[in-house]
DNA sequence: AGCTGATCATAT
DNA sequence: ATATGATCAGCT
């Protein structure tokens, strides 16, 4: 079957609609439906469930830094599900601005990012082969005032540590939902960041992740008691 | 078992 | 190299 392309939706309703009829589907049934290769496993394969997401749902994706759904300012992202409901992973939300010029919360990449978020959670359990995990029902979700004060302050807090030149002293350790790990290909992997002396020096790219502690309280207001594909 | 640090693939 | 999409895997 040949690979085919779905039209951008203009509403989010019909987002919802649209990612609402793939609730309870297994991903192999979608992949076979759009005529994507069935990775065996994830191991080298590690973003193929939200790319195949992002066709099933029509986002213009590609590696452009923009929102999965540009003219809705809707942001798409996987959430993996252990066995149990709960995240297994922390969510990558962006690369942190090594120079430091991005200084404001209000306009920064990572409030962008998380003003407008559709999560789409899948089984990621992985005593269940891929092709049978299934998508559960998507929450679109925009932060509450609460939220938004934390993850500011997180931001702000590891965001002066990037421009007073001790990046090399954050660690995952920081961050009450905001974290800062590495993003790179491997760890020969550099780009420019700000030295101890304000100097430019080369560093392993890093990226900015919500702990999954985080997505786990998330989905507890919504599926508080529910199924996994159905409220 | 959960978490941190490291890594994999693809497009531009 | 940097953006997109993330999960892997070793250590505590």
């Amino acid at each position: 079957m040949a690979v085919f392309s779905i039209a951008p939706p203009t509403s989010e309703d019909e987002v919802l609609a649209r990612v609402q009829a793939l609730a309870g589907l297994p991903l192999g049934q979608i992949a076979a439906h759009l005529g994507r290769r069935m990775p065996g496993n994830l191991r080298r394969a590690k973003g193929w469930v939200g790319e195949l997401l992002e066709l099933a749902l029509g986002a213009t994706s590609g590696s452009q830094a923009a929102p999965d759904f540009p003219h809705l300012g809707v942001e798409m992202k996987t959430l993996p599900l252990r066995a149990d409901g709960r995240p297994k992973e922390s969510t990558y939300v962006c690369t942190v601005p090594l120079t430091g010029f991005d200084i404001c919360w209000e306009t920064s990449w990572v409030r962008r990012k998380l003003s407008r978020v559709l999560w789409v959670p899948v089984e990621a359990d992985t005593g269940v082969p891929l092709s049978e995990r299934r998508v559960g029902m998507a929450l679109l979700w925009s932060p509450s005032a609460e939220e938004e004060a934390i993850l500011r302050a997180d931001w702000e807090e590891l965001m002066e540590m990037v421009c007073l030149g001790q990046l090399e002293s954050i660690t995952a350790h920081h961050g009450v939902y905001l974290q800062i790990r590495p993003k790179a290909a491997n760890g020969r992997a550099l780009c420019e960041g700000i030295g101890t002396n304000g100097e430019p020096v080369l560093t392993l790219p890093r990226g900015f992740y919500l702990r999954s502690g985080f997505t786990t309280t998330l989905l507890g207001r919504y599926y508080a008691t529910g199924s996994f594909s159905e409220r």
